[in-house]
DNA sequence: AAGTGGTCTAGACCACCGT
DNA sequence: CGGTGGTCTAGACCACTTC
């Protein structure tokens, strides 16, 4: 992970968020950059890539590039896979774990995690509140040939924290499927809402660098609390 | 547009939906594709990159380049600034026009488009039928100053389309803001849900390529009807 | 006209996958 | 080990914005 355009990017965002550009809004010209880092135009352009689609500035041609406007903290932030505890560092975030156990593949699970039938997958259920209420219920399966250990203490952390920086894996790409639905009893109970109110439901499917599915979730959002922010550019 | 790498990109882009690769799941690798299309290196992969980007493949160093699972066409694509029609093209799209007017920004508006108070912009109110069923009620705001003239005519197809084609906008970029809420009872009755009943909302703000904020818009779907889908990258 | 980003080339070396 | 993608460089020319 030593590679220069994202060592760049990274000084960058943390320079972007520190304020550095608030007052003019505009970062310095490429060539500034090429100046400043010691490298090639191509890297600087890469490390730049980096932010655009971190959502934090634009590009204009023939004039410079600009912040984009807007803290991003509040929000679950679709395009990282970084889980809740990074979306929203700034709030106090309790997980209170649910169920933690190793279960055998059935037909459904086979086919979405593309496993063998009877394959071991951990089970994981867990509550999380976000400033000391109830925020979503996430329930996730693992592929246990890929996630061999999990406890309800790393569970009650951040998982992704451990898959990365503990399991070193290479977590790559993810299908997000989002709807809404009525709420049933036993999670209306959970997120302390009414059954029969809403419920903001985002399924995940992710992938290692490799293609291989590791993980399927979903989360039952509590709908008054939560709010997903997705920054796109057109391509 | 007559830019190599999106040509390249948008190529692929057809084969891939042709079912070209559908039998190894493996695209050609990079050398092939640098005398396929008599390009050097970057380009190739600039517009492999394209794909990347749109959800068509992953790229695995030292294997290969592969394609993701099929997208089904079912799902609103987050990942596009295309509108409706585009996302569901397999599906018969009617668009019945509730409003459409040319009114003076209020202070709010003023606010969320970054334009003077009393400045003129077009408000569009509309139902989107899918297969003949209430699919949401979309209400849109342009900027006179970028969008000069709208009618029904032209709402009722792709104002999209419209914009792009026509107007020739650059449209660069957006923020969207997912959530979901309890319906209202004059929006239910247009989708024909029991007021109270869930309601997923996506809002937007669209920029052009120069970064002017240019539309917002208020998308209310029926909630047993639209489910989005978003690919993404990790980076 | 000067400044700044966008596209493209040619070539080098590294890192990882599979045999 | 050969094949394949990942990173990086140096330089050229084009397109758009701003003055």
């Amino acid at each position: 992970m030593t590679v220069k355009y994202k060592e760049i990017a990274d000084c960058l965002e943390q320079e972007i968020q520190n304020g550095k550009f608030d007052d003019t809004k505009k970062l310095p010209t490429e060539e500034e950059l090429m100046k400043k880092f010691e490298v090639s135009r191509n890297t600087i352009r890469k490390a730049i890539n980096q932010l655009v689609n971190r959502g934090y500035i634009y590009q204009v041609q023939g004039s410079g590039m600009f912040l984009r406007e807007q803290s991003v903290t509040d929000y679950i932030n679709l395009g990282s896979l970084r889980g809740l505890t990074k979306d929203l560092a700034a709030k106090e975030i309790v997980t209170k774990i649910l169920s933690v156990q190793v279960i055998e593949a059935d037909e459904e699970k086979t086919k979405k995690l593309r496993c063998k039938v009877g394959a071991k997958i951990y089970y994981v259920k867990r509550l999380r509140i976000v400033d000391k209420e109830p925020f979503s219920i996430e329930i996730s399966y693992f592929n246990k040939d890929i996630v061999p250990y999990l406890n309800e203490e790393i569970a009650s952390h951040s998982i992704y924290s451990y898959l990365i920086n503990d399991l070193k894996l290479n977590i790559s790409f993810a299908d997000k499927v989002i709807n809404c639905e009525k709420i049933k009893a036993e999670t209306a109970e959970l997120l302390q809402v009414h059954p029969n109110d809403p419920a903001l439901i985002i399924e995940n499917t992710v992938c290692l660098a490799n293609g291989t599915i590791f993980e399927l979730s979903k989360s039952i959002f509590h709908y008054q609390k939560a709010k997903i922010l997705n920054r796109i550019n057109f391509q």
